[in-house]
DNA sequence: GTGATTATTTGATGCAGATCAAAAATAATA
DNA sequence: TATTATTTTTGATCTGCATCAAATAATCAC
């Protein structure tokens, strides 16, 4: 019941739970595998020039994923508290990907690298499961986002995107906000600017 | 080596091959639970107004997943032989959600009850890494998808659209493909008709 | 095959939002 | 707290695409 585990892991540990029960031996292999990682604001967590090889379960603080297109820095992604974060298809796959990765505030997270995240995928199929049905949200999400996106004007792209981040929209630059939608600067500081 | 199974099922097991290995055992429950359904073109596949309790492997022919947008139909996704179709959120959460399915032109399928997919997942534990890593490869084409809908003209986006749909898309109504790239159908015909 | 539906093309007009430019406000740094 | 750098706001103009309308072409049903 009490545990002697880093009192910082309750968080990660209730998030799997959300999806498989977590025995004792998980929780030790876990516990051994995680890797307590803070990064300051503006600091960078992943160069798009290398492979990703490590993913951040973020504890408390935002990360912004972004690429480059036209010399200017869009949006993908933020993520905050209770999520995970990597370059995708570079971790998943192994190879180079477009994105960087960076922190917008202080942020604190427990970190795991691929191979050990491997080694439990090898010997716990529950691990398994949670990926499959933790994924299963996400994808959820991305649907969302995919149909957010079309024949929405940029005014209900951003009352979405309020929605959406509701509990973070207020922690964002507007520029970074602007890139995620998809519409310029101007637009939105317009947007905002009405009543 | 020869196997005895439904001459069809090579193509769904050269599938899963492409991720796990497949037992002779799984052969058997695979081959047990899928049930082989043909589609006529224009026909329903699944209504929105129910849960989605299975899913389609497509052996050749066209779905198409759209919802009802102020009374005008919107594609969602457009998929082909060798990919499973179903109302993403419905099916795993078990819920309604927006998506209609229909069949493009003439379509056979093998079809799994979500009930037999449990039991897969249950018994099974490379089942669930096959959906693991199944879910990822998708979950890329998901990210492209978002990166090439911000930012782009209309031609860009229909030009992306011939790339990742080069095999299927002549097969394809131009409406639907409008309303897949957010654009309206005179703007496509008119890219279309550009020299 | 022939009329009826449905899909695609072509034309004219209007507007949301991009672009360019620059001021104002806010934040970072010494 | 002054100085610089960055972010946000405001203004003026331009344009790609939506919208509305109607003709043409393709497909379907009998």
């Amino acid at each position: 019941m009490a545990s002697d585990y880093h009192p910082e892991m309750r968080k990660i540990f209730t998030h799997f739970e959300q999806y498989i029960k977590l025995s004792e031996e998980l929780r030790n292999e876990l516990s051994a595998r995680l890797e307590l990682l803070t990064f300051k604001k503006g600091q960078m967590v992943h160069d798009a020039n290398v492979v990703c090889t490590k993913s951040y379960f973020i504890q408390n603080g935002i990360f912004r994923t972004y690429f480059i297109k036209d010399g200017k820095e869009v949006t993908e992604f933020f993520s905050a508290e209770g999520e995970w974060v990597n370059s995708p298809r570079s971790f998943m796959q192994r190879k180079i990907d477009i994105y960087y990765i960076d922190a917008i505030e202080h942020t604190s997270t427990f970190c795991i690298q691929v191979n050990n995240l491997m080694y439990l995928f090898n010997h716990f199929p529950e691990m398994e499961r949670y990926a499959r049905l933790s994924m299963g949200t996400i994808f959820g999400h991305l649907l969302e986002r995919i149909t957010s996106m079309r024949f929405t004007t940029a005014k209900e792209k951003y009352e979405h995107f309020l929605q959406v981040y509701s509990d973070i929209h207020f922690r964002l630059p507007l520029g970074m906000i602007a890139s995620y939608l998809g519409i310029t600067q101007e637009t939105l500081s317009r947007i905002r600017g009405e009543r």
